[in-house]
DNA sequence: CTGAAAGCGCTAACAT
DNA sequence: ATGTTAGCGCTTTCAG
């Protein structure tokens, strides 16, 4: 074989005077002279086609097909200083985020809601400083329009700091230190007092509670299984878990087993964690749900993977995405645009 | 309050002639003023230094820093015609390729050795007809400099046929059909032989394959195991699951059990299936791996979290990242890149 | 080594 | 309704 990279340049006489051979599609002036009308009138046919008149609107989407246009879409930033391009930050100081099973749908049901409105999604990461920076540099450059901010600890936010400037953006989940950049999540509190309710419906006298109040929605799950429980929420009978982790998920069963062995039944902060349990559980010997109820929440992927399989507490995700994008397009055209919040749903399966 | 959307600029008699009052940073001309210099010797320093006095570019670094200058992308991609951006491409035929842990590790690692050279990395989806058209013409719209193709099945693939053109693309796994492009995959047929070969060390005698050959690296994995077992790989102890999912996995255990009850090991083309089996031979009154050996595929996260722990083969996806975008890197080049294939370690835990 | 000048392809006034 | 024109901010010859 000559060499495996590149066909060669079907040019056999190019030689001095080789130009930028790249990429050399159809400008728009080429489609303007073959539709026989001037390069602004095409411009109007791109942009919305008003004050088009048929004829002309006809031969120019004729002209477009003929050529194979397409926009440059760098010529057209330059100008209008619109990217059509967001950012999706995703900060996860721990690593972790990036498991989470809700991750990928929240990404997947975002990406799509963009593409819906030609938008085109950059994913950027922001675990360390540098990248912090990188990502900073790249938001306030002028890369995009806006930014989806998914961030699962709430307190660093350099990021939202930028954000309060002046790029538009939204966050996933309610940031913590009440900064005023708009948000959308799911009724964490009340998805919680679905759930306890449930436990408390079945029966169940004490029950535990796995939390992780420093990760966003964390301390609202916390604060609805304390509504329902009042003072029956002992003190013995939560534990926090550093992270939305199977591990610490498995660690804090450990712990609530030693300090509440009568413990009868468990709600904990996220299927991961819970799945967690469930594990420990099995391990300690306790059947489920018969010795010990358990309870997440999230209804990811997870859930239905266990063994027994999980009840739980159903986010929309899809929803909570659609209303990210939705309220940062608002945000983008400089329209008012408002936090959401969106509900929850029990899903019963064989865990509790 | 006034508005609530911008500031009002704060030019107190700009009336009728308002200039569009966005972002407006510095440009390379604000730069180059204040640097003394001129806006060409701006320019250089931008790109490489080369050719540029200390004295100016010291002066010029100064200036970049006090006006807080940063390149306009699109202006300078207007005329260099490169984007400085990949497109990330998933096509996702059954929904299922997202939620495989496998591609958050390619993702995340992707993300990060591309934004290790200034590239951003763009999401785009590829499920239906409609997405592939558009992932089409905005890759050949020349917004992307190159594409990193990550499919599950490797049939379709209407977007390789584009790849095979003039775009970079470098593939995630071996695409099928032998389309010319470049591709960067682990040694899923030497791996398979490694867990094979370690069931056989157990003193395992029948053992069955759960496989999925329609999958990228599936057919390999199948093959492996046969190259080590032989007139041993029983037509019966092979079984197809339509995709690397859980429930696909039990499902394909279930078919195994009723077939060969007397099997003694199983060895699963991914995580995902093997939980699945681990789940059905429990419901099956099996003991893992007294009774029967598990081995699975990946070392996804999945694999630390059953209960007991899979036996697996490590796939060095984050190798296989940096691997995938160096070899696009030297093709947006024009550089030669040949495929690559990286080496996999078997990794034992408790099933096997 | 550096400055000047010519566009890159497009949109958005501004005239018709 | 349509053509004309002036840039957007940058890189890249081409002269010095």
């Amino acid at each position: 074989m000559s060499d495996g990279t590149t066909p060669d340049a079907p040019h056999p006489k190019s030689r001095g005077a080789a130009r930028r051979a790249m990429r050399r599609g159809p400008t728009i002036d080429d489609v303007a002279e073959l539709a026989g009308v001037s390069r602004g009138t095409v411009s109007r046919v791109l942009n919305g086609a008003r004050y088009v008149s048929p004829a002309a609107l006809k031969a120019v989407e004729r002209a477009m097909r003929q050529t194979g246009y397409t926009v440059n879409q760098s010529a057209r930033s330059l100008v209008t200083k619109r990217s059509d391009a967001v950012a999706f930050v995703l900060s996860e100081p721990q690593e972790r985020l990036f498991e989470d099973p809700n991750f990928s749908v929240l990404l997947r049901a975002c990406t799509q809601a963009l593409a819906a409105h030609d938008i085109s999604l950059i994913l950027m990461l922001e675990s360390d400083e540098d990248e912090r920076d990188r990502v900073l540099r790249y938001v306030r450059g002028g890369h995009v329009d806006g930014v989806l901010l998914i961030s699962a600890h709430s307190g660093d936010s350099l990021i939202a700091s930028l954000a309060r400037g002046d790029v538009p953006t939204v966050a996933c989940g309610k940031p913590a230190g009440d900064i005023g950049i708009p948000y959308v999540a799911a009724e964490d509190r009340e998805g919680a007092r679905q759930m306890t309710r449930h436990l408390v419906e079945q029966g169940r006298k004490r029950i535990g509670m796995i939390g992780c109040p420093q990760i966003a929605g964390g301390a609202e799950r916390l604060e609805g299984y304390r509504d329902v429980l009042g003072r029956r929420a002992l003190r013995r009978l939560v534990v926090d878990a550093p992270s939305y982790s199977h591990s610490a998920g498995a660690e804090a069963m450990r712990r609530l087993l030693a300090t509440s062995p009568d413990i009868d039944a468990v709600f904990a902060a996220s299927d991961s964690l819970a799945a967690g349990a469930l594990t420990e559980l099995r391990r300690a010997g306790r059947g489920v749900p018969d010795d010990v109820a358990v309870g997440g929440f999230d209804d990811s992927r997870i859930a239905r993977e266990t063994d027994p399989a999980l009840t739980t507490i159903r986010q929309p995700l899809e929803l909570v995405s659609r209303n990210m994008v939705d309220v940062l397009l608002r945000l983008i055209r400089r329209e008012p645009a408002a936090s959401r919040l969106l509900p929850t749903e029990l899903v019963v399966r064989e865990s509790a």
